[in-house]
DNA sequence: CTGTTAGCGCCTTCAG
DNA sequence: CTGAAGGCGCTAACAG
C-alpha cells in the first residue's frame, strides 16, 4: 500500500529489452534503434513511467539542480534577479533550491552546506559580504559559484554586475550637474563592499571631479527597508544636503515620503536618485529617478553563465559587468 | 583529479566501525554507545565529512525537500507568502525548490512532473487555478499537497487562507457605510474562484445586505500588475462609482496613482480598498487602506501544514482559514 | 544497436 | 550495541 513507484526495471521488462536500452530512450541517446524506441516510449506512457531524479543524480553525480542564496526574497531587487535565474536555469533544465540568508553570515554557511549535501551542480550567492569562511568553503567546495548582483572585491570569483563605482558617479555628478553642492550618500551596511568601497568610491570620485569637498557627515549608513528611509530623512534634514543618491529603492521610498510627509517638496527642495530601477521607482510619486540596470538580465545571465561553468566550458571572463544607465523622473529637476 | 568525495564508507575505516555504525550517528540514532559515537563524531569532523543526501535520498525515500510552485517571485503578495514557507521548511529541516509558474496551466503541469521526478516529499502550490489536469496529477501522486493563499472551490486539497467572501464583504460594507452607493469591483481573471466566486460574492453580499443593486458594469476584470491599475482608471472613472475594492495591492496602487495623476483626491473625490497588506501598501501616498492578511503567516502555517501530512499525523481539518482584518489609512474616509 | 555488469553512497533489516 | 548484506533506481562502461 506504498507509493507504488514503476521503475526502469518494469518499464524494460514490459517493453521485453534491458533496462539499458530503456535509460538510452529516457536520455535522448541516439544509439536506439527507431523501432525500439518507439515501442519504449509506448510502454513509458502507457506505464506512465517518470525516472527517479535522485537515483539518476546518485549514479551520474549530476543532481541538475542549482542552489541559490538569497538574503531575502521578499525584497524586489532580489526577487527581480531570482526570477531572472529561474527562467534561464528552466530553459536549461535546471530547478532551483532557493535559500533565505538574510544576509547573515551564520546562516549562509549553514545553508551553503545544505546545499553541497544536497549535491546541487551550482550556486548562485547573493548577497554583498563573502565572508573569509565562504571564500573557502567556497574554494574547496569543486561545485561551480557565481555571484549575481553581488561583487567580490578579489574578483576571484565569478560574478555578474553592473559598474556601481561608475553608476554612482554618473548619478552623483548628475545631481552635482543640477546644482546640488551638498549631496548625501545614503546607503546600507559599509562594511559590505559594495556600499563602503564601490558606492562610496564613485561618490568621491563624482565629489572630486567637480571639486568638492568629501564630508562624512553627508555618508547615512542604515539598512534597507522603508522604515529605515522614513526614518533617516530627519536626520538628513538635518544637515544642509539638498539631495542624496540612495543604495536601494525601498530605502530610497521611505526617504521620499518621510521627506514629503514633513513637506519637502521634490524635486524643489530635494532631489533624489536611487539605484536600482525596480518597479517600485514608478510607484512612488513623485516618480523616482534612479541609476537603471538590468536586474532581470543581472539574474540571467549569472545562470547562463554558471550553466557554462558546471559544462566546463571554457570562460573568458569570470566577471561580467552589463550595462547601467540614469532615468530621470520626478525626484530630479 | 574528480571531485574527491569522502564518503560514509571512509569514516568507517578510519573509525574502525562499520558504516552502519556511522549511518546511526549520522541519523542521531540513540543505539551507539556514547564512546564508538565520540569517536565516530571525531572523525566525521577530522575528515570533513558530509553525508550525501542524494544517495540518503535514494535509499530512504525521503529528500526533506518540498517542491514550491509560485506564480512570480516578483509580486510581492507571493514572495511574502513563500518567506513564511522557507523560515518553516528551514525550522523543520526541509530545502524548498521554488519554480514560477505565471499561472500558467501548461507551466504548473510541467513544473508538477518535474519536481515529482525529484522525488520532492512534499509541494505547496500558489496560483489560484487549479486545473483539472492537475488536480487529477494531485490526486494521482501520493505526494502530499498544500494550497497556500489559493482556494479549491471543493476543498479537497489542503489549504491555508483567509475567508475571502467575508473580508471582502466587510470591505465593501466599509465602503457603503462611508457613503459610497457606488462601489467598483477591480480584480485579476474572474475564472479564477478565488475572483470569480469568492470575492465577487463577498462584494455582492455586501450590496445585498445594503439593499444596493448589483451592476455588471462596475465589475473590472484586469490582471494583477501596476500598469493595469493605471490604464483601468479612465474605465472606472467613466462610470459613477466613488470607490473600489480590489484584489491586489500593485494592481491598486496602479489605481491610485493613475487617478491621483489625473487630479482625483483621495479620499474625497474616491475610496479605495486593496486586498492584501502588503508593504506596497504603507509606501503609496496616501496610504492604501486594506484588508489585512498575514501573508507571511499563511505561507509558514502552510508549510507546517505540510509538514503534519508529509508526517502522516492526523489532520483535524484541511483547509485553514487564519484572520483577516480591514485597516483603515489614506484611501479611505 | 543492445544486453550485462558494476557500482553511485547510504539506509535498513537481520543476525550476533 | 554493532556488523554484514541487500537493495533504492538509474547510469555507464564494456562486450557482443
Amino acid at each position: 500500500m506504498e507509493k507504488q513507484t514503476i521503475t526502469i526495471y518494469d518499464v524494460a521488462r514490459e517493453a521485453s529489452v534491458s533496462m539499458a536500452t530503456v535509460s538510452r530512450v529516457v536520455n535522448g541517446n541516439p544509439n536506439v534503434k527507431p523501432a525500439t524506441r518507439k515501442k519504449v516510449l509506448e510502454v513509458i506512457d502507457r506505464l506512465d513511467y517518470r525516472p527517479n531524479a535522485v537515483a539518476r543524480g546518485l549514479a551520474s553525480k549530476k543532481t541538475t539542480t542549482v542552489g541559490v542564496i538569497i538574503p531575502d526574497v521578499t525584497n524586489i531587487y532580489f526577487s527581480s534577479l531570482a526570477r531572472g535565474i529561474d527562467d534561464v536555469a528552466t530553459m536549461y533544465k535546471y530547478n532551483i533550491i532557493l535559500a533565505n540568508s538574510d544576509e547573515n553570515g551564520q546562516k549562509e554557511l549553514q545553508v551553503l552546506n545544505t546545499l553541497l549535501a544536497k549535491q546541487v551542480d551550482g550556486i548562485i550567492f547573493m548577497g554583498n559580504q563573502i565572508s573569509t569562511n565562504m571564500r573557502s568553503e567556497f574554494a574547496r567546495s569543486k561545485t561551480p559559484i557565481v555571484l549575481a548582483g553581488s561583487v567580490d572585491s578579489d574578483e576571484e570569483i565569478a560574478s555578474v554586475n553592473i559598474d556601481y563605482i561608475a553608476a554612482v558617479e554618473e548619478a552623483v555628478s548628475t545631481l552635482i550637474r543640477h546644482g546640488n553642492k551638498r549631496v548625501a550618500f545614503v546607503t546600507g551596511n559599509m562594511d559590505q563592499p559594495i556600499n563602503g568601497l564601490y558606492r562610496l568610491n564613485g561618490y568621491k570620485k563624482a565629489l572630486a571631479k567637480a571639486g568638492l569637498p568629501f564630508d562624512e557627515k553627508l555618508v547615512f549608513e542604515t539598512e534597507y527597508s522603508y522604515k529605515a528611509g522614513e526614518a533617516i530623512w530627519p536626520e538628513i534634514k538635518a544637515t544642509d544636503a539638498t539631495a542624496a543618491v540612495v543604495g536601494d529603492d525601498e530605502l530610497a521610498i521611505g526617504l521620499l515620503n518621510g521627506a514629503g510627509d514633513d513637506n519637502a517638496k521634490f524635486p524643489d527642495d530635494f532631489e533624489i536618485i536611487t539605484s536600482n530601477d525596480s518597479k517600485l521607482t514608478e510607484m512612488s510619486r513623485p516618480k523616482m529617478s534612479s541609476i537603471t540596470q538590468p536586474l532581470y538580465d543581472i539574474g540571467a545571465v549569472a545562470m547562463r553563465l554558471l550553466t557554462k561553468l558546471m559544462n566546463k566550458e571554457e570562460i573568458e571572463n569570470q566577471t561580467i559587468l552589463l550595462p547601467y544607465g540614469i532615468v530621470e523622473r520626478g525626484t530630479t529637476k
